[in-house]
DNA sequence: TGCTAAGCGAGACGGTACGTCCAGTCTTTTG
DNA sequence: CAAAAGACTGGACGTACCGTCTCGCTTAGCA
């Protein structure tokens, strides 16, 4: 077992929520190019030693504070997967259509790919709609409404990844609109495979 | 008119090829992170106020040298959509699929989305290769290959946000056959419309 | 003979004063601090290479725009050594008891002391008083008035050296008492000459 | 009581102590012209933002560094006010008719005047030899060696003054002779007083 | 109850880069 | 051909953060 009690003074959990507070206050106030170590310090009052105890620079700390907050598109009782896939993409657009869609692009532009929380931040903030619009497909291809897909990893990212396209090139808006074309092209790509 | 002949000593065009050439050199062996406005006056012997005089800051520099060097896809001799638009997304992706590739996403999401710089960055760099695919789907539209596209931009998303999505996100990697996947399912797409 | 007529346009004079005119200026409103040849530049209207065509940097330039506008003591009808020196004192001591007073002494200081126009300055701001001082003292001598003095040179330091003394230091204000206590104590010291 | 205990790190008097050393080689080395922050943060190993922690700007540092290592006249055993008189005067002169000497005229021409430490640096440096030299007069007076003076400041600016005017306009030499008469005219002026 | 280990805030430390200012030089066009 | 205009390299300025390091003070488990 490895849960040997350690000894000393334990961690403090009130630092570290002050932290991420700060941290994201400071994101959606300022920006991302204001999230100072320094500045975190400042603000939540918590020691700049006790932060890089906790993350190892600030890029890792504006992860951590984007990593709570982002909607999980829950299930919804849609029927039929155009509905369904409908549904979540509006969601996901308007969740990203904000200051905080940027901040999130900008954070992980800037964090170290080979980093352990810039993965975690990928799969929790990027990735997890990707992954529920992939149980959305399964789940139709298993109840017979679409063929069973082809390549599925291509078709998810012509349907997550024109949001950030958008966010990260801004040459046109994220809207409801959108989201819906990128639903029906999805299930035209579905339906239209080849028996 | 005013092409009124400035006074003064003209600014030097060998002075901003030498700082676009240094940056550059440092982007591709050091990275974004390094491309600091002190490294690029050092390393190309231009000063520091020359710099400040031609851009306002280390990130309008990266995209300037950065802008250079996009290899344009050269319209190939391809017949049909379908080969013609795998043979530009093969050529985008192998572009891509290197250094540079997430050099320019870092660039474009530290760059400030409203400069004059960054609408330029992204139109010669980010945006024009999509403006090539509309071309070619646009021609194969009106030679009756394909129906008229009904909503040519979200398509057009469809087809080359992906590959930014991997570049940012590295779920998955950028290579040939994801390539010909992504114009594969956009011919789908435009050849499924309703009757 | 050396009156070759020079070819070219000839040296403008009206860009020298103007320069003068600006430094001075410069230096009554900013102080030395702020007396660069950008600033005189920009301010005169007059190009870079010609200030450094005239005066070898902005030191100079000072020493220049302060040379002119010392007011030499005049003469005066004084009757009698004793006077004579108090009322040139006073006039000096109220030269300098002004912002241009700190302004030369800071001058000085800054000048390269192996210059030509530091020397220049030396004798037409610092010593002139000086000098005049040394003329009455040998003329009272010369009139049998006071013996003639053993060693003018440390005498006069004692009268003149203490206002520049004062200004430096700013321990002591500079007034007309002090300038007639310095002229009565040179008087005792030229009187108490041992037979 | 003030005494409350200081929180954080303490500031290194070790720091404080390579970056005067610093200072005080350049000015000795190099002059004051060159004794730049940069520099001693360059030459001391210490970091720049240490430096203006502890001094405002390059000329405070200079002035801290100047402060230490002025030797104080010690007092001596000379019988007699000219005696002693002469000795200061002597010790004082061979002190200042050095590099150092106009080292510190240009810095505190160059220093802020109503700043803290320019007033420390001027009575620690500049005026402790004239307090030195007052306690002296003051003595002799007392013990009826000469009549009590009637305005001493005058006299000491008469003695002291003449040093620095000849460091600061360099037209005689600082010598053993002239700090001679310096002080024999002081003690003739003394005892010249009304009888 | 006291000891000891570890986390805490504060804040100074050596650095790096910032963006500005000025020095002194060089290269144009204008008078 | 000199003056003016102004861009050039170079270097110091003073500021902001970086990530590290003492400090003195909790805050716990262990003795």
């Amino acid at each position: 077992m490895n849960d040997v009690k350690p000894r000393g003074r334990p961690p403090s959990t009130a630092a570290r929520e002050k932290a991420l507070a700060a941290a994201h206050a400071i994101l959606m106030e300022e920006g991302f190019g204001r999230l100072t170590v320094e500045a975190v310090a400042a603000r939540s009052g918590v020691g700049k030693a006790t932060l890089y105890r906790n993350w190892t620079n600030a890029c890792e700390l504006a992860m951590a504070a984007l990593i709570d907050g982002v909607p999980l598109a829950q299930p919804g009782g849609e029927t039929g997967l155009k509905a369904a896939l409908t549904a979540q993409m509006q969601a996901l657009v308007q969740a990203f259509a904000t200051t905080r869609g940027r901040q999130i692009a900008m954070t992980l532009a800037a964090a170290d790919p080979e980093s352990e929380m810039t993965r975690a931040f990928r799969n929790r903030v990027i990735l997890s709609s990707r992954e529920a619009g992939r149980n959305l497909i399964i789940e139709a291809a298993r109840c017979g409404e679409v063929p069973p897909p082809a390549d599925i990893d291509t078709l998810l990212d012509m349907v997550y990844g024109p949001v950030f396209y958008r966010i990260l090139a801004g040459h046109q808006p994220l809207n409801a609109v959108f989201a819906e074309r990128l639903a029906d092209n999805a299930v035209t790509i579905l339906t239209a495979a080849r028996p």
